[in-house]
DNA sequence: GTCTATAATTCGATAGAC
DNA sequence: GTCTATCGAATTATAGAC
């Protein structure tokens, strides 16, 4: 094995500074939004080198863009992995069912991790959708799969709505999401502890909620 | 009448600069969000110097307060007076009178205007709720006093919900609130015109939506 | 791969003339 | 009140040694 750069580790280094650029990127990208970032504040945080960002990732934007991949896709293969699971166990899944299958992956992100880190992931998530351009729509690239998988999938639950129609509520309960995401760990939070009864009540909740504005 | 300063007027072009960079802060921070803003820009586009946002304002941050204030004043106003109204007439509102008032004074932004910059308001009212602090913490003292008068409102309609209850749900209301003055303009919108009926239609869906969704 | 050093801009804010 | 000029600090990005 070659020992080589900062602590005189070979690639193995490697792999945990780019890991730990995306640890510090991830939680103050969700703080402090895109714009807001600056790269010496991660680098800072990190423990590396301002020019191993660029080494590594080539520019800011591109360090966002490898943050929200690799913090999306898991979160979409478990969601078309939970749908194609529902609609091998039942013909016509309910607009819950629906709904409960593409809320639990994210939403789960606040299982389990540490005292303050534990909702960064999904505040992350949250801030994607409610950055400016052009971040929003390279995150929305990233979670594109998903969106359109659950929107046919609630068409066939709801056949009687109009496809504008069924889009637009679809893209309401994506809101509700996203506003449950950005206020996790805050006072007023719809989720308020980290156990999975707690995740699973306000997957409930929320699901509820959401059900009720789409059939509506 | 004095005659000073860029083109020789007197105190109504100062007026009139100040309400210049109030418009152009306006519309560039619903685009591009306050960290995404440069003072350079704005007074660039507004055709005035750099120096009078520091002249008329003290700052990039007290520029953002006086933006939102003059937005959030009259809107505020108005809920609270069609609050008010609504109280006398009945003496027990239902759950869709009340977020009715509450919708229609912030989605008659979207009403008028001209072309491009119409959904401009709309836009930077619900950039607010969505910016990283301590931004959006100043933005939510102009909109307080209509929140707690209006959650008042909602609890005496639905008194057998918990206050905490009521509270993320009335949250969750204001998120949907949000993603429909954010999308204003775009393709898949909720509101696609800006004639009166299109609003009322607007208004009268989203009611419905978050109506079932208080309830449930 | 990691580092120092620095290029090349851009930022918010201010001083001082008019 | 408006202007020019500038300060001091910050930004992303890169070149080149090791």
């Amino acid at each position: 094995m070659q020992f080589t750069g900062r602590n005189g580790m070979g690639s193995t280094a490697s792999v945990e500074t780019k890991e730990q650029i995306l640890d510090v990127a991830e939680r103050m990208i969700a703080e402090r939004g895109f714009a807001g970032t600056t790269l010496r504040n991660v680098v800072s945080q990190a423990g590396v080198n301002l020019a191993a960002v660029h080494y590594h990732f080539g520019s800011k934007e591109e360090l966002f863009r490898a943050t929200v991949a690799r913090l999306a896709r898991p979160v979409v293969e478990q969601e078309l992995a939970a749908l194609r699971q529902l609609q091998q166990e039942q013909t016509s899944p309910s607009v819950e069912a629906i709904l409960t299958a593409f809320l639990e992956p994210p939403l789960k992100l606040l299982l389990g991790a540490e005292e303050q880190s534990r909702m960064v992931r999904a505040q992350f998530m949250g801030r994607c959708r409610t950055e400016p351009e052009p971040i929003q729509s390279i995150a929305a690239q990233e979670f594109d799969a998903s969106l359109q998988a659950f929107l046919e999938a609630l068409q066939q639950a709801l056949p009687d709505q109009s496809r504008p129609q069924l889009q637009w509520k679809f893209d309401l309960a994506i809101a509700i999401l996203v506003r449950v995401q950005m206020e996790a760990g805050q006072p007023n939070a719809v989720i308020q502890g980290s156990q999975p009864e707690d995740i699973q009540q306000a997957v409930s909740q929320l699901v509820t909620f959401m059900a009720a504005g789409m059939r509506s």
